[in-house]
DNA sequence: ATCTCAGATTAGATTTATTCTAAATGTAGA
DNA sequence: TCTACATTTAGAATAAATCTAATCTGAGAT
């Protein structure tokens, strides 16, 4: 886990103390959290980021790099300091959110892409279902 | 491309000429059309849908499986009629979103989740990148 | 030390997509 | 025709995200 501080200044942005809470909040949770659910933990015992701010600081971490922001639900938009390659599990019942292992499924092939689409930047699979938990037994 | 009103009965829906509409609209598009763009062109020539109804008209075609919802944008909503799995291609600069055949990957080999999702419902690769007509040469 | 200025943060207003509500309409069957 | 229920409707309400204009902060210059 590298330190929030270094990620921000190797991207050349100024450390600033909601900068360094958002990102070490992204890379330390499991979760994908929404930009309420930051302004929420961000402000639970010390109120000292506003709602802009939390999205301002959203918008230039992905703009850099160091976020993904994750559109796979209904109006609802997540953020993931996860940015090496990797699939999703979405379960219908409780949300439920789990990155998954990039070579789950072997090298995936683009030879058959190559000529439709010339400029391929990213790919994901993404698994819809119901998980263990939510199974009614 | 099968009649609209047989897929509404079949599922045993009224068929309403706001259903019918949009329904084929659906069907005949290759494009995955937002509510907002619905209502647009359902009311272009002689306006008889009203904002809600499509609203509603898509959530019970959704529910029923007529037609499903398309979630890879920030805060944008599609619906496709095209319920055969397959996957989707997305530019980054104009926004277009083709499908693509699910056979392009060979098959996905989904037996190193069975352990861990017993109940798997959909599976999808989500391209992204920048098309052919985007690119700057 | 203090000045300056660009960048960062802020509260609150605004915009946009979606959902809700309660009334009006349409339709199938008695 | 009458009744009952589903559907549609306009407009209000909600929620997420963006915008705005003012304020704050801190690193380098003086």
């Amino acid at each position: 886990m590298v330190d929030p501080s270094v990620l921000l200044e190797r991207k050349g942005l100024k450390v600033t103390p909601q900068r360094f809470a958002i990102l070490r909040f992204l890379q330390q949770t499991e979760d994908h959290p929404t930009a309420d659910q930051l302004v929420e933990f961000l402000n639970r015992d010390l109120p000292m980021t506003s709602r802009a701010t939390v999205y301002n600081t959203l918008g230039t971490l992905k703009d850099v790099g160091l976020v993904r922001e994750v559109t796979h639900e209904a109006g609802v938009l997540r953020y993931d300091a996860n940015i090496d390659p990797h699939h999703h599990f979405i379960c219908r019942t409780c949300g439920r959110f789990d990155d998954l292992d990039w070579n789950l499924f072997g090298s995936l092939d683009l030879q058959p892409l190559a000529g439709r689409y010339p400029q391929i930047e990213n790919i994901e699979v993404i698994i819809r279902g119901v998980c263990r938990e939510c199974q009614t037994p």
